[in-house]
RNA sequence: UGGGGUGUCGCCAAGCUGGUAAGGCAAUGGACUCUGACUCCAUCAUCCGAGGGUUCGAAUCCUUCCGCCCCAGCCA
């Protein structure tokens, strides 16, 4: 039994070109003319078992679905089958450009995009940029590129608040007009002094009874800029005894002398969120505006003012904002983040903004899995268990990863009946057979070849001098298989000084080549391997949460405190030879390992791994109740 | 304290026109296994925040109470 193949037969990973996987680093999958969605979408092709899949088929004589309909869709289906919206939908995704998304939006771009989609309606990306002190043009180009990611395309151009502040204006002299609308001399200060406590009511500015001659014309003053920031402000003239704090005469306008992203310096007045997104809304002809729970209090001046002035009116309706355990979605934490170096940056892959879960290896679909999993409520504050999460990535990418050796922790293995100097090739499949094979989404090569030699590294934990019964791994005397290769029997170890293990003595059996034995013997274990000559050292980046399960409160600003120091653990990893190949964006899975993917820091022939996710062990559990 | 919401298995979440508690995750037991992975099978709320009431019958109706979330930015 000599060499079988030759060193350069190795296959390199270069065939790693499926689609899905390098999404993330392609911008190719909206230009190809494929529409909007990419290609091998989880929405035109959900994964097996998939809720997805649950979700009621276009034909209704069907069982009834096995997932019930949510809130929000019920509402949509009453809306369509009264014709409420002459059974139009119309949803937009309105996010502030004033940061990165993170998981807590992919929520709302699903459920919008997603219903658009359903009902064959149509879904806009609004930038709500009417706060010019807070946004920026970086963070528009990142936003639309993580909706993108995630798999939808917005219809029509882009919009932007900032577009109408033109007819924003007009409206607003509108409601002037309407005797709705005052502008009021008051300081900030007064004004939030006389907007009255929980138990008593506001006390009506001295300015509330201007003339609408009067107004109009101070309004007219504020644009043209005749008066400093903040000096004066136009206020809706609703109900300063409101027990709803939003109706006591909310501030409309305010005077602003700041650069806008898009505007320039065209405005020195802009429009508050109150005023501006209803009236966006109506513009765009959305029927369904669906924001999160912190805007139930602002449906009430939502509908007020596109009833004053006699405007088209969307349905707007909330929804419970996504949590996950040993997350934080805060804005002001995730700045914080970054800020302090407690990461690399905004797309660090343990931050749950959209770019870091890209970055780490989380698939798109699997960010989609989890919402549609995680479902849509009213129940505010619920927590997701971040293992959903997991169980949707590892979903997902069980079904698209090929399989290959890498060792975390390196123990060497010699075997004293191998003849030195010999290296033997063996063939082995990316998808393996019994697993479903190759997705139809892979046209790399099938197999690739893997070096077996005298001396191996086998992982540390997969060897034990005192193994308990249930170890079916190496130990003395215990015969394991190392995957399609051969059987080896642990003969010895050698120790070093410190009582270490330095090295693992072990033999083979010849007849036993390509991991079967001809005498129908079993063993209880296999191993993953790596040839000690030929294994590749790379960095490999081990992750794990930031935070305990549900991160501390934070607002004393020391949740930093808190983090978990062991969040990121790199180290050298012995990968085969074809892993020297992989490219940025390419996933796999080590085997018994995990889920990994190549980060963006990879060089030529030097890839740097991320750990996406661990398999799950049972092993693990096994070990910690016999302790 | 005023108003608006909300409370169903460890977690998410159906149920909401009263008829005797879906599903997923997690967990547990087992089968299978050249990944202790995947897959498969089984188990997992006599009870729906608590107390009253209506009813033959209530998680679903009425009532009282309790918990939690949001609102007093010229942020969104």
């Amino acid at each position: 039994m000599e060499t079988l193949h030759t060193g350069d037969s190795a296959s390199p990973v270069s065939g790693f070109v499926d689609p899905a996987l390098h999404l993330p680093y392609r911008d190719s999958a909206n230009e190809e003319g494929v529409g909007p969605f990419p290609p091998n979408d989880f929405w035109r092709n959900p994964l097996p078992g998939s809720v997805m899949t649950q979700q009621p088929a276009s034909a209704p004589e069907a069982s009834p679905p096995a997932i019930s309909k949510d809130f929000i869709r019920a509402m949509v289906d009453e809306d369509m089958a009264t014709g409420k919206y002459g059974g139009r939908v119309h949803t937009r995704f309105p996010p502030e450009p004033n940061g990165y998304l993170h998981i807590g939006h992919a929520k709302s771009i699903c459920l919008n995009f997603g219903l658009a989609r359903e009902y064959g309606g149509k879904c806009n990306l609004r930038f709500d940029d009417t706060n010019p002190t807070k946004e920026e043009t970086e963070y528009v180009e990142a936003i639309k590129n993580d909706v993108r990611w995630l798999g939808f395309e917005w219809d029509g151009p882009e919009r932007y608040a900032s577009d109408y502040f033109g007819r924003l204006y007009d409206y607003a002299e509108a409601l002037i007009q309407k005797g709705k609308a005052y502008v009021d001399d008051q300081t900030a200060d007064e004004i939030r002094d006389n907007r009255g406590t929980l138990t008593e009511p506001g006390r009506a500015s001295p300015y509330r009874d201007r003339s609408v001659e009067e107004n109009l014309d101070l309004f007219r003053r504020m644009r043209a800029g005749e008066f400093p920031d903040g000096s004066r402000v136009l206020r809706a003239k609703v109900d300063m005894a409101s027990p709803n704090f939003v109706m006591r005469d909310p501030v409309l306008y305010r005077i602003r002398r700041a650069h806008h992203h898009r505007t320039e310096d065209a405005w020195c007045i802009y429009p508050m969120y109150d005023f501006a997104h209803c009236l966006s809304d109506s513009i765009e002809g959305i029927t369904h505006s669906l924001c999160t729970l912190e805007f139930e209090n602002n449906r009430e001046i939502y509908d007020w003012l596109l009833i004053q002035l006699g405007a088209y009116r969307p349905q707007q309706t909330e929804f419970a904002r996504l949590n996950i355990t040993h997350m934080v979605l805060s804005k002001r934490k995730l700045i914080q983040l970054v800020r302090d170096g407690h990461v690399r940056g905004w797309d660090d892959p343990r931050m749950p903004t959209l770019s870091g879960l890209r970055r780490r290896g989380y698939p798109a679909a699997a960010i989609r899995e989890l919402c549609a999993r995680v479902g849509m409520s009213r129940a505010a504050g619920t927590v997701a268990e971040y293992s959903l999460l997991d169980f949707c990535a590892r979903e997902a990418l069980n079904y698209t990863s090929p399989r290959v050796m890498a060792v975390l922790d390196p123990v060497k293995v010699v075997i004293e009946n191998y003849p030195e100097g010999r290296t033997e090739w063996f063939e082995m499949p990316y998808f393996p057979e019994e697993g479903g094979g190759a997705p139809e989404s892979w046209s790399g090569p099938k197999t690739r070849k893997v070096p077996f030699s005298r001396e191996l590294y086998i992982e540390r934990d997969d060897f034990r001098i005192d193994a308990p019964k249930k170890f079916f791994r190496l130990s003395p005397g215990r015969e394991v298989r190392l995957r399609y290769a051969y059987f080896i029997i642990c003969t010895g170890v050698v120790k070093n000084d410190a009582g270490e293990i330095t090295e693992i003595r072990c033999a083979y059996d010849p007849e036993t080549r390509g991991g079967d034995a001809p005498d129908g013997r079993k063993v209880k274990g296999t191993l993953h391997w790596v040839s000690a000559a030929e294994a590749v050292p790379v960095e490999t980046r081990l992750y794990e949460h930031m935070f305990a399960a549900v991160a501390a409160d934070t607002e004393g600003g020391d949740f930093a405190a808190g983090l978990n120091p062991d969040s990121l653990r790199i180290v050298t990893a012995r990968v085969e030879p074809a892993l020297a190949g992989a490219k940025a964006g390419d996933a796999v899975q080590f085997e018994r390992l995990g889920y990994f993917m190549a980060d963006e820091d990879s060089k030529p022939g030097e890839p740097v791994f991320n750990r996406t996710a661990t398999l799950k062990d049972t092993w693990a559990k096994v070990e910690r109740k016999e302790d």
